[in-house]
DNA sequence: CCAAAAGTGTTCCGCGTACACCCATGT
DNA sequence: ACATGGGTGTACGCGGAACACTTTTGG
């Protein structure tokens, strides 16, 4: 580190951005807030504010997400059970334009959350919603129908580090209820990956796979077809061999 | 974004500490430099740095990079050519109590670069040297030997980062000179992994993944034996299927 | 009975692994 | 001659891809 000076250094604000994602009706969507007040005002942007003083950085990403949507998410770094929901640091955004204000440096994280209620709008945001990231990337190639700042790009980043982790990792299965289906399971990938699985290879690659998913007990029919064995998440976190996503 | 109040927001100093990992020697060497005041004064740390008003965290960390070292990396989204060093974004580390005089979120950075002279000891380092990364790790075990603040956890990330993004990416090439050979090229991944690896195999898997590496045209015998062929990074970035990494 | 989803069996083939073998240089 | 590292050929086997087939529910 640099000579210190404690007059020297310019000073930032920080603040956390959320990337929050799910699958709603086959589709990988993100949550939004509208933004209330200039810049951007009634733009949609990344759910985020400022890390308090004293506060860890995972800390105050678990606390904007209880704001803004009520769930409690697990870092597996933090203690503090949640709902399943999985958070991890994604990035670090600090060009100096990025906020017009002044200068930001924002530390996006990246949450994986089973399907929710319709999210409740907290704090300053006149409104939140689920809305599916396809829709949002492609606005952002428009100049000014996108995202705020530089919150498509954010986004961009989240949703590709979304997509490869699940490749590798048992991650997938935070996207799922507490216990779900091999075929449930199923379709997050199709979602996530926007592809077609094959459902028996799939079913045996995951069920053969060591602590990915441990059987749960009951069955369900809410797929219709034949009764489905419920599963929970294995203790395993990494995949080996990786699920393999279907070329281009 | 929360509610914006000039006055509501804490004020954060910003760093950027750096990964910096060369191969020396047939081992994984990271820089660090000596601290010359309190607190940690006389303990190995990272080099890093403030960053400054108007610059952007990769040239903070560019910049910093340049003064320890020489060298000019090359974020592959950074305009300016270096001299083939990989730069890239690690993770933020904002613990409130990582420095004991105030409030720092330093965002770290990880920087691949070939075999260097000895490093140059630059602004406030009373010296700088090259340590292999098993040593620096080893004595972070005992508390008060190992690195200052938590540059032990950030140096452990960072080769983490490095050791599984040889896998599937061709950036091990950046811990060589712009012309290898194939067996360089293999002392490199053995190296980074710890690990011994089958030279046959090696040579044909890297030379049969189109766009890893493109004949250079000469030969050396600069490793003795018969002469090699020598090579340079092709433009392939992601290594498809990937590089396997043998089982502990 | 039919549609729909779950689950099993089987065949094929690419690729990683192991290892025998040959090549071209320095000493 | 021989040691050293470079490079090719070949046989084996695991695991992914494709797909036929059976099972168990709801309508």
């Amino acid at each position: 580190m640099s000579p210190y000076d404690p007059s020297a250094f310019p000073p930032f604000a920080v603040t956390v951005d959320l990337v929050v994602l799910t699958v709603r009706r086959h589709a990988l969507c993100a949550l939004v807030v509208r933004r209330g007040e200039q810049p951007f005002q009634g733009r949609w942007a990344l759910p985020g504010g400022f890390v308090r003083d004293e506060e860890d950085l995972a800390a105050a990403a678990a606390r904007e997400l209880s704001e803004e949507t009520g769930l409690c998410a697990h870092d597996p770094g933090v203690p503090g059970v949640g709902n399943g929901a999985h958070l991890e640091q994604l990035a670090t955004y600090g060009d100096p334009k990025r906020d017009p204000r002044m200068r930001v440096v924002s530390v996006a994280h990246l949450v994986l959350a089973p399907d929710l209620p319709a999210p409740r709008a907290g704090g300053d945001a006149n409104s939140a919603r689920w809305a599916p990231v396809d829709e949002l990337l492609e606005a952002g190639e428009q100049a000014s129908a996108g995202l705020a700042f530089d919150h498509a790009r954010i986004l961009a980043d989240g949703v590709e580090r979304a997509r490869s982790k699940i490749e590798y990792s048992s991650l997938a299965t935070a996207f799922c209820p507490p216990e779900f289906t091999v075929g449930e399971l199923r379709r997050v990938y199709e979602a996530v990956w926007g592809v077609a699985l094959d459902p028996r290879n799939f079913h045996r690659k995951v069920t053969g796979t060591p602590g990915f998913l441990v059987p749960a007990g009951g069955t369900t029919t809410r797929q219709g077809g034949r009764p489905a064995q419920l599963f929970r998440a294995g203790g395993a976190t990494l995949l080996n061999p990786p699920m393999l996503r279907p070329e281009v």
